[in-house]
DNA sequence: AAAGATTGAACATTCAATCTTC
DNA sequence: GAAGATTGAATGTTCAATCTTT
């Protein structure tokens, strides 16, 4: 794949302070993730990944979006969503209907009682990012993160919209999250 | 929990540059593992999760460590390292024993197929840590990573020991205590 | 009795196959 | 036929209960 190519040589393996930043991440993305969801299983019986759908619903227009967007937006794929999504209706959080525009779509809304239970939720998740995430570190510190996560997200995938992109599909007033 | 206190009020909502970082993390921690998972998924069979089990004995002195240092290294809880290093044996891949000096500890250790597996496959690895991670960011961002990375992991667990000591568990020989 | 580890059942996730609508 | 979504089976994870050794 890159033969006859001039690049320059990558050691094969990482030197101490590579391998710091690498225990850093690692860190970061195992342990974050299990403490938002113990902090949100404990006060509201959710998982991380429903109560994003419930907030992402909560901001849309109608609190209503088409199960692809959806997934765009909690950065999931379609049959998780929708797995979980059923799970959700199951407890009388969502509701789903064809789009009327085009029957292959299939729009989610956040029922009344799940708009209160993330109504009743929210404060409570910001409060506990705010403690793990955003408290923890200067403004500066804020920006590079940004900086840093917007340059790895690139090197994942090229191809990813921009998060301001996914967002405006979204469109927003009353905001939880 | 906190009546009387004289705390900076903090607001229940974050703005627009707070919700940018967290939009930023959340992204990090999703995806950056599935795109892990991928490539060793892909390359070798193995979960990310499975590689770090394996990685890390690897390191070990004799290639064996006890199950429950394995799973504060991993940063894994001890049931789900059992079930995983069930398979890992299953495979081939890792044997278990009980420890001579108390039998209360299980000692698993690399085979020397896992041992080939391990070196057939870090090169790859740790092109792909390059590749996403590394690479994408300057070394100031680096160490900024590194940084930002320890004042969450203090916030998630002030417990928690260091990298450092975790690390010198692996590599230190097991103490008769 | 406590520490370390394993197990079994409930639950969640993944992926290919399928279904429906355009 | 292609796009959007769902389902079913296999796989992985979690958690409480259990077992063994000290």
């Amino acid at each position: 794949m890159l033969a006859g190519m001039d690049e320059l040589p990558e050691p094969p393996w990482l030197d101490e302070e590579e391998r710091a930043t690498w225990f850093a991440v690692t860190s970061l993305v195992t342990r974050l993730p299990a403490a938002l969801d113990a902090q949100l299983q404990r006060d509201a019986g959710l998982s991380h990944f429903e109560y994003q759908v419930m907030a992402g619903l909560s901001m849309a227009l109608d609190r209503t979006l088409r199960m692809s967007v959806l997934a765009d937006f909690v950065e999931g794929s379609l049959p998780r969503l929708s797995q979980v999504v059923s799970r959700l209706e199951r407890r009388g959080m969502v509701a789903r209907r064809p789009d009327p525009a085009d029957g292959r779509f299939t729009l989610a809304t956040l029922t009344e009682g799940g708009w209160k239970t993330v109504v009743a939720t929210a404060p409570g998740h910001v409060a506990e990012v705010r403690r793990l995430v955003l408290d923890p570190l200067t403004k500066a510190q804020q920006r590079q993160l940004r900086a840093i996560g917007e340059r790895i997200a690139v090197a994942v995938d090229p191809q990813r919209p921009s998060p301001a992109t996914v967002f405006s599909e979204i469109e927003a007033p009353p905001s939880p999250s």
